[in-house]
DNA sequence: TTAGTAATGAAAACCATTACCAATAAGGAG
DNA sequence: CTCCTTATTGGTAATGGTTTTCATTACTAA
């Protein structure tokens, strides 16, 4: 059962002269499937529920390999432990942020008032790149605070 | 010699049913003396020097403290140490956000485009907090990339 | 001075992540 | 299809930042 998708991550494995795995193509497709940022542990339970012969180790090296193709991006909420999400190009998700409760930790994602947040981007990342001669790839912005089950009434 | 910050912080403690110890002090002048982000074991080092009797945890259960205080601002820069920063309002540095090298891990500060930013996250803080009832405490943004010693030519 | 309780420091425990290494399997050559 | 090369895997041990534990110390109020 090789799907489209599977045919595209090949592509991604070959193109960089990766091979196309069984561990790689559980974690994406536990990725795929879970709209959630997952840490490595919760993805590794996920695929062992239908390959239980996964390592943890097997996991770890290819978050980062994943990573480091652009597949797959990498939170740290500050909850001492790192989270992953399939980047938004491959995605069913829009782009989006996260919002974190301090003290729940529930993680709350939203897409909108994404207008205000590009035209902010764009203008401040051209400013520093030029001012501070550095080369943005990426940003990361999150809110912390409490949600309604947590907040101080 | 017990200086006017002294005396502050002297304060802030005991308004919260803590006291002021040595190490707190010791702490507390480390940061003050020091603009950069610190990690727990850079303060212990640095307070070390005059103290030599400190203790690793003390660092540790101190800066919790402070955080939790309101003194002093956590950061992960996604380098595996936490970072520590004293508050906006303690220090005399202005409101900044930070630039990480991806490669070198050096970590660039700026106040700029602050204007922008401002209105931005003023509008941004308001639909969210509204839309998701969400009560917005903090928020954390940074830019990631290459520095321009490390910036791919 | 004393009692009560914060706070400290040393060492051990924790826990996510990484390193190591022998065993396995993907995929091109023939 | 089979062999060969080498990327990849999985188990285990190690790493390293941070926390916990606990006996000791030292504020502070009475």
């Amino acid at each position: 059962m090789v799907g489209r998708k599977q045919q595209r991550w090949q592509g991604q494995f070959m193109g960089c002269g990766y091979r196309m795995t069984k561990p790689r193509e559980a974690i994406l497709s536990v990725m795929e499937k879970t709209a959630d940022h997952l840490s490595a542990e919760d993805i590794y339970l996920a695929v062992y529920k239908f390959y239980p012969n996964i390592g943890l180790t097997t996991i770890y090296r290819n978050l980062e390999l994943l990573v480091e193709m652009g597949l797959v991006v990498k939170f740290e909420f500050g909850q001492g432990k790192a989270k992953y999400e399939l980047a938004d190009q491959y995605s069913e998700k829009e782009h989006h942020h996260h919002l974190i409760c301090k003290k729940c930790s529930r993680i709350l994602e939203y897409s909108d008032f994404m207008d205000k947040e590009v035209k902010f981007l764009k203008d401040t990342e051209k400013g520093l790149s030029e001012k501070y001669d550095f080369q943005i790839t990426e940003h990361l912005i999150q809110f912390y605070g409490y949600c309604n089950k947590c907040a101080k009434k």
